[in-house]
DNA sequence: AAAAGGATTAAT
DNA sequence: TTAATCCTTTTA
């Protein structure tokens, strides 16, 4: 099985690899959650991160310990999670942006106001909704309850392209997907 | 002290 | 395409 040595491994590397590596893992927050297919890297040298100039009260969590959580509220409305990654350069995280349902679709669609599966997490802000995340996940650790991760069944085939939402580093390919999966956040193109 | 600006989403 | 919404960070 999987021991709490064998995750920190995996998320001490950097940004880039542990996003494109978690594509097939799967998460659950108090059983709740599915797999994950869509994932974004950022670290400090990426003009597009929040930790790109330093440290500040809201993105301590990017500067702790790996494999622990980073939430942060988003637009005023929206939590976003992320996974704290790459003990070498402190700063960096992914972005978890898109689960496919796996357990729990009732509690996410009471969550959500909707049932319709492709609505239920698709889009790191959905995906927090659905899943329950607030402010009080921010810096816990990924190896403790009540999250909960696992490693991938089996194969899948993962897309890079650019990322998505911002204004600055627009050009970096570090968006990862499951290609053609119908639970991304939008389309795996170009 | 004031303004800007979001790693988004749902509604128009 | 735009509004919603809030609060962190930056600038004056």
């Amino acid at each position: 099985m999987l021991d709490r040595a064998d995750l920190r491994a995996f998320f001490a590397a950097d940004a880039a690899s542990v996003a494109e590596r978690l594509i097939g893992w799967s998460l659950f927050i108090d059983g709740v959650g599915g797999r994950i297919v869509e994932t974004e890297a950022y670290d400090s040298d990426d003009p597009a991160s929040h930790s790109h100039r330093g440290r500040t009260p809201r993105n301590g969590a990017m500067f702790g310990e790996t494999a622990h959580a980073y939430v942060y509220r988003s637009y005023g409305i929206h939590w976003c999670l992320n996974f704290v990654c790459d003990a070498h350069r402190p700063g960096s995280a992914v972005l978890i942006r898109a689960l496919e349902p796996l357990a729990g679709q009732d509690r996410m669609a009471e969550r959500r106001g909707t049932a319709a599966p492709a609505l239920l997490c698709s889009g790191p802000g959905r995906l927090a909704q659905a899943l329950g995340i607030d402010a009080s996940h921010n810096g816990r650790d990924l190896c403790a309850p009540p999250f909960e991760l696992q490693p991938p069944a089996g194969p899948s085939q993962v897309w890079r392209g650019p990322r998505i939402g911002i204004s600055k580093a627009v050009h970096i390919p570090w968006r990862f997907a499951v290609m053609g999966s119908p639970f991304l956040s939008r389309p795996a193109r170009l």
